[in-house]
DNA sequence: TTTGCAAGTGCGAATCATTTGCAACAAAGA
DNA sequence: TCTTTGTTGCAAATGATTCGCACTTGCAAA
């Protein structure tokens, strides 16, 4: 018994009622794809690999409505660029080497918690959180 | 018996070997009693409130060199723009309530503790980290 | 299948925060 | 006071992202 599948993202866009182009068919088939966290130029660098047609300014196009509509995760770490993920099934956070650049998730209950508590405490709701911690390997 | 006090920003400056100008006089001051989580555009207003003739360029610099030497913190948050703080006595992370804008500090022992736990499970050091909570007020 | 048309695209120009080159200026030590 | 460099103002450059617009195309209705 496998856990029922998410719907591929063409699925989702279609059923947003978007059109299916050549461009997104590629865009999304890419994004599928990634296990990592690629900024802008990176995405437009794998998705060229497929169609060379293909505009940057359709990408950054298409990555804005997807985020919009949460079917992908975007990210701002300290070099300024956005990031991009698929829409992750739970909540992780991200370690970022910052002697490799290498971006690495972990999920801390314990952390989530207390931030919960803590925001209690201020009279606050959480909508969102980042917690990004920059690391070097122990030596 | 009071603690021993901070030396005023003009001071770490002459001790770093920097002229002390006009325009930085202002600046630093205008930082020294900074309570908030300004801007470079909210800054430069507020300098230029006691000497409209200080160029932004020169606030830009001066904040880069104040930054790069710890002696002011600068943070990014969603909006896109880099905000700065005097130097903090103490580490401290933020809620950013969604509705207003407002920049709220909060202090967290445990979850700086669960971390460092976290981190060292990992097999990382931790350089810095930035915990950015985005709130509302809980109705 | 064809057609109509709003959604989507490519391309270059615009934005916007931040940085930089350079000539003129001015701290600060001698 | 003189001299040496670090600093400044200004305007132009940058770099990532967005936008305007004419052209194209997916796709629903005929
Ligand atoms: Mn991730
Ligand atoms: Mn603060
Ligand atoms: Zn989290
Ligand atoms: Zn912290």
């Amino acid at each position: 018994m496998t856990g029922t599948e998410r719907p591929s993202l063409v699925e989702q866009c279609r059923d947003n009622g978007w059109r299916i182009t050549g461009q997104r068919r590629v865009i999304l088939d890419v994004i599928e794809k990634t296990d990592d966290h690629p900024d802008v130029e990176e995405l437009h660098r794998r998705i060229r690999g497929i169609d060379p047609g293909v505009n940057i300014a359709t990408v950054y196009r298409t990555l804005n409505k997807l985020a919009d509509e949460n079917l992908i995760e975007r990210h701002m770490f300290d070099d300024g660029r956005l990031r991009y993920e698929p829409a992750p099934d739970a909540h992780h956070d991200h370690f970022i080497d910052v002697e490799t650049g290498e971006v690495i998730e972990f999920v801390s209950e314990d952390i989530e918690r207390m931030q919960d508590e803590i925001a209690r405490k201020h009279g606050f709701e959480i909508v969102s959180h980042k917690l990004e911690i920059y690391v070097k390997r122990r030596p």
